[in-house]
Formats: structure tokens, C-alpha cells, sequence
DNA sequence: CATGAATGAGGGTTCATTCAT
DNA sequence: CATGAATGAACCCTCATTCAT
């Protein structure tokens, strides 16, 4: 009867337990992102309907819950900067493009959540940041070979100053700041565009080389 | 006056009182910008060299402390503004010279710090943060009225983003960033540098309005 | 019989059902043997190779499973102590050969499992305790009866001290220890040689006695 | 003035929160015996009346509070291995009179102590247990000098097996069982008494190599 | 006024037990 | 019947704040 085993899953992962892992990422975001990296489990628990115990089975450490949320803003990330490359002819203006929709998707909250012993060398967090990294490259260098963007920065620069522009300021107290933000984007862009203006001191910024020195990438 | 009893006055502010408060707000300083704001008030006082009740007495609740590091540190950062202003011919150059002073003195490290029920409004910071205002505003208005600088942008909008840029990142880990923030400054003031090369989004951030909505100004 | 439905027993105990209740209670002993009587039920039912639902299933609270390995330890010692009874010509070489069988059966690993809320009353307990009464009470009778042991201990003298003696030590510190056990047993078994050398206080523990005391017989 | 200093102690160890520990100290040695070495230390801090904090701010670790008990019954015994070797005319009626002691000292309970993680090479254990050693170790070569006791046991044999018959049972379940732990004391003494009834098996432990392998002397 | 000690309210985590597939 | 997932109570520990010397 060879070829007619039946199908039967290992472990049909429970339709509910993927729910509720679902709904746990989404609430350890949101809260992540409005309160900082420091909420504790118990409320992200609350909050996701589950209770803690439920938490620590999907993530048994603090850091695994942190990086299951990292993951999924990197990659929601790097689709923008795709996305900009692929449907912005004027590569600067992908460049602007892409910057805005990161502040979108709150590329800023990532930073808190590296706090501490986070283990920024993760297998995963490497291979995904990779990914992160590749788009970004290819959105900076087309822009700077085409004479539209400033040859002294780089990826990294980018990055990490769209991440500090768009930190979430600290309790939920400045909701009001979101209005602002894009406004300092657009700034800076201004001072990333073809010609430079001014020197800059030290050398430009590549992912690849923040990653070795930190892991602070994003 | 020999032979009478030296006048003791109701409130003398005994010597070595003074010096315990002065170490405890530079041990203070110190801490938060090194270790962030979540760092026990215990260890504080262990660095200041006294026991933990001398802070509370000198500082009753945590919020207290803080308050009067960020004091402290808006003073500091006023007077860069001053000296920039009364130093630099160029009124730009003023604002470059600026923006790298408060850098230096670590204005990024005042956000963290108003974390949580941190009372914004309170009369001590409303004054000191009139004075920054005021500094910050004479600043930018003589470098738009010379021309040099774009109009659209306010005072608010030069503290939130120098701030921003500038915030320390998560845990000690990226002693290197440090070597790259005036790098991103120096983008963000090209960006800034008149002729304006793209319209911005929303209207100016003027220190005043900010204050009004949120305190986060700095 | 093909083609008739096979008659199902109304309550046939599946054979893999069966397997798996002794597949818990081998782990369950082996693990309560090797790491104490606090082991993770999660962690017997992973050692057996079953859910942990399984194991409630068979055993609803954490003591049904403690009394099975118990009751299935003192069924072994019972055999021990009836086979040394029929075995040994010599009634006090039968009492030597009994305690140290039972130390090898891990009798003193009983101990730290009647912690907290056991019930040490259970109807199997007591039934299984009253075959062990019968076979060490035949076991000293007989020796005492023939002079050989002396006449002011009894059966639960004996249980207790071999229990006590042959207790696991602390973590699984002492894997030595093991080796001096059987000294300690040699002495105690030497001071219960007749004739006696000392007078003991109080009254000859009988199994019984203790048992309506305490429940500790075993 | 030199030589007239005030002597002022460093920190006076106010007297309320010797106290304090103390109350700890006796709680915690109360119910460990009692109730194992398992009860929470937040119940030993309610016993004691003090809050839990006190307890961590006299005792970091669990292990701390441990060692503590386990050092004053340590010495507790070693007083009483002194006295009866100074105060018994005959040997072995001083050994008898020590085990007895240590019994009523509850030695046993030190066992269930040394769980765990437990440092068992801590200097100060090391240090009393020393002294320990060495009383006993007197204690039991007059004995064995004087003829009176079989020459083929050591200290660490004498310390273990008195240790284990001593062990409390479980819970709080058996307060009898204290009555009979004397007989069985008397018992495993005249089984050490000489002349030797049988051989035994392995060799004699010294306390010295005992503390060598495992460090569970007592 | 200065100090070390004391306090109790959480947060993090584990585990016996119950539930849904 | 078997399973993995879910639950909440309880423990350990930290820290802002208060108290006694």
C-alpha cells in the first residue's frame, strides 16, 4: 500500500493554540510600541486574552517573545523598502518613499526592545536583518549611482536615524509627536539629497559593519 | 561681634548638606545617562557615597530627582544656545554649533527620563524649559531672518529631532553609535540649510506649542 | 470471523492502555528514586513517553500516583521479606538478608514521598501495608523465637531504622554514600543480635502501632 | 588628643536588627526541622515577623539562611561531642551520651538541608565542620583505644548513621516517631560496641574522606 | 540631619491541574 | 482514549518608599 499512507500530520498545530500565539505577538507589539520594552508579561497576557502561563509555554524566555516581534517588524520593514524599489521610478524618491513608510510601521520601536541581555546574534534575527539589510543597500546605492542622493552616507546612517526620529517618546504621553515625525524625515531626506551640503566627520555607515560592532542595526 | 553667639539663621544651609545634595543630582546624572533611567535609587546613593534615606530627604519621591537632573541639563543646554548665539557671527553656523554642543551634553538622555507619571507641568521645569525656549527661538529666528536657515521649522522641531537623534541607544551596547551621531546631525542641519529643497507636511513645531501639548518638548 | 463486527467488551482494558499506566509507573519510580519526590509530573509523563494528560488520566491527582509507586515498593519488599523468610534455614540470617534486600529495593526512598497531604490512610495502603506487617512480623517473630534476636524490638523497630538508614541523600550529592549503607545496616543489625547489650526506652514498635499513630510504618 | 579618639564604632550593629536576624535564624532552623527544607522563605520571614525583604537584605541567596542554620547546629553538636568526651569517664558511654545529644540536637534535620545547589565548600562550613571532625574523631579513638568499641568504623560512619535515624519524617506527620528514635540509636550502639559481632563490608569512613567526595558529612 | 534597616507591593517564573481537539 | 494547550495560584526576588536610631 505504499503511496496511499495517509496524510496524517505529526501534530496538527490546534487551529486555537495558533491563535493565541497570534494574538500574543499582536498584543506584545501594540504594547511594546506604547509602552515601552519594559510592560510587563503578566499585562501583554491580559491584554492577548491568555493567560501567563499560556505566554511563557510559546515563549519560554522574556527575549523570545521580544524577538518573534522584532521579526516580524524587520520584515514588514524590508517589504516597504522592496515594495519602494520596485514601484518608485525616481530612486530618491524611493528613498523617500521608503523612509516615511518605515516611521508607518514604526521602525523606531525596535530600538527599546534591544534592550539588555537581548541576544542581538540570533540565528534568526541574522538571517532576517540580512534580508533588511540587502533591500536597503540596493535602495541607497541606486539613488547615489544615479547622482540622487549624497555618495557619504550609508545604509546604516539611514537606518539608524529614521529608527531615532521615529522613537516612540517615552509613556503614551506625546501621541501628539506622530504629526511631527514626518516632518524631520522629510528634513533629513532634504539632507540626504544630491548635492551635499556640508562635510560629514568619520566614514559612512554600512549595516554590514554596525552588525559586527553591535547587532543595533535597525 | 566676638563674644555673641553667631546669629544662627533660621535655615542655614549647612555646608556638608550642600555638598551631599550636589553629589547625589551628579551621581544621578551620571547613572541615567549611563545605565538609563530604570536604575535603582539605591545604587544611586551608594555612587554619591550617602545612605539611601539622605536622597529621600533631599529628593522625596523618585519623580523629584529626575526632575532636577532634567533641570540641571536644560540649564546646560541653555546656555550652549546662549554661547552659541553670542559666539557665532554666522547665524547658521550658530545653530550647527548648537545642535553638536547639545549633543554633547546629552540632551538625548532627557527623554528616557520622562518616562512614566513623570509630572510634566511642574512650575520648576515650566520655568528652566522658558529659558531653553526662549534661547532656542532667538537662535533659529536670527538664522530663518538672515535667510539661512528654511522657514517652515520651528524651535520645537530642531530640540525634538536633535533629541531624538541623539538618545542613547538600548543598554550600553552601542558604545560605537556614538561616533555616528554627529554624523547624522550634520544631515539633518543640511536639511535644514535654506533654500528649503522640499515642502513640509504639517505645520511648524514651535517649543510653546509642543509644551502645550505634551511637555516633551525636550 | 470476517465480516462480524468483533463483540466489544464493554470494558476491555486496551492493551496499549495498559502499557502506558506501567510505563508511568516505571518512571515515575525511577524518577522519584533519582531526583526526590518533587519531580514535574510533565516530567515522568515525558520520561514515559506519554502526554502528561495521560497521566492524569490514570492517576487524577499527584498523590494516585505516588501511592501506586509506593504500593508497588512494598509489594517488592514484602517478596524480599517472605523470601528470606522461606529461603535462610538460620531465622537471624533471614532478618540480615531481609534488610539489606530492602535497602537494595531503595525501601528508604518510600519516606520522602509521604510528604505534604498524602494520605497515609488510603485503603490499598493499608491492605498492601498489612501483608509487609505479616511477612517482617513472621520474619522477627521467628528470629526472636529461636533466640537469636533480641526480644525488646519489634517489626516497626525494624522498618523504621532500615528505612531511616537507607534514605537518599540530599540532591543526588552523594552517589558514595551508596557504599557505606550496607556498613551501617551490618552495625544495627550486629546490635540487634541477641543477646541484647543495652536496655532500650520506651516500647517495642509494632507495625501496627505505628500505623495508627502516623501511617510512617513504611 | 592622640589616644583619646571617641570610640566610635564603625556602625554600631543596632540592636533591633540583631534582633531581627536572630528571629530569622530561629524561625528558619524551626521550620526546617519541622517542615524540610522546602517551606518558603516568605513563611520562615512571617514566623520570624518581619517582612520578606528583611529576610533577603540579612540572607541574598536561600543558601545564605542554609548555611547559617546548618553552622549553629553544627557547632551546637560539636559542643556537645566536647562535653561528653570531657565529662564521661567511660569511653563509650561517651559515645553513647554524644549520639543521644546529637539526637536531641536534632542533627538530623541537617540532611534534608544540603539540597540542591547548596555550597557545600563554603569556608565557613568548612571551618566548623572541622571542628566537628575533630571531636568526634577524638571522641570515637578513645573509644576504640580503650577496646570498647569495634575498631572497624570510623567518625564519618558514627556522624551518617546517627544523621539519617534521625531524619525527620516527612511533614509534620510523625511527632511519635521521636519516641522510638532513641531505641534505635541504643540498637545501632551496641552494634558498636565491641567486640565486633560481624565483618563488615567496604571500609571505615573518616569524616576527612567523606567531606573529600561529597562534602554530606554530617 | 544622616544612616542602615524594614516594609510590601509587584514582576518573573514554575507547576499541579483542567480543557479542547 | 490520547494529546498538547491553557490556567491560576504560589514562590522567589527586587525596589521605591518609610521607619527607628
Amino acid at each position: 500500500m505504499a503511496g496511499v499512507a495517509p496524510v496524517r500530520r505529526v501534530s496538527r498545530p490546534r487551529a486555537d493554540a495558533v491563535r493565541n500565539r497570534e494574538r500574543i505577538v499582536t498584543a506584545a507589539r501594540e504594547m511594546f510600541v506604547e509602552s515601552g520594552a519594559q510592560v510587563p508579561l503578566d499585562e501583554i497576557a491580559r491584554r492577548a486574552g491568555v493567560g501567563n502561563a499560556t505566554l511563557y509555554r510559546n515563549f519560554p524566555e522574556r527575549d523570545d517573545l521580544v524577538r518573534e516581534v522584532v521579526l516580524s517588524l524587520t520584515a514588514r520593514i524590508t517589504e516597504r523598502a522592496v515594495e519602494a524599489t520596485e514601484q518608485e521610478s525616481d530612486p530618491f524618491e524611493a528613498v523617500r518613499r521608503f523612509t516615511h513608510a518605515a516611521a508607518d510601521e514604526r521602525v523606531g520601536a525596535l530600538c527599546p526592545m534591544l534592550d539588555g541581555d537581548f541576544d542581538k546574534n540570533h540565528p534568526d534575527l541574522l538571517a532576517e536583518r540580512s534580508r533588511l539589510e540587502e533591500a536597503v543597500q540596493e535602495l541607497v546605492e541606486r539613488a547615489q549611482t544615479a547622482g540622487r542622493m549624497r555618495a557619504d552616507v550609508g545604509a546604516g546612517d539611514l537606518m539608524i536615524a529614521v529608527s531615532q526620529l521615529t522613537r516612540p517618546l517615552p509613556g503614551t504621553a506625546c501621541p501628539s509627536m506622530d504629526r511631527f515625525v514626518h516632518r524631520h524625515l522629510q528634513v533629513l531626506l532634504d539632507g540626504l539629497e544630491a548635492p551635499a551640503r556640508s562635510e560629514l566627520p568619520g566614514s559612512a555607515a554600512t549595516l554590514e559593519g554596525l552588525r559586527r560592532e553591535s547587532g543595533c542595526t535597525s
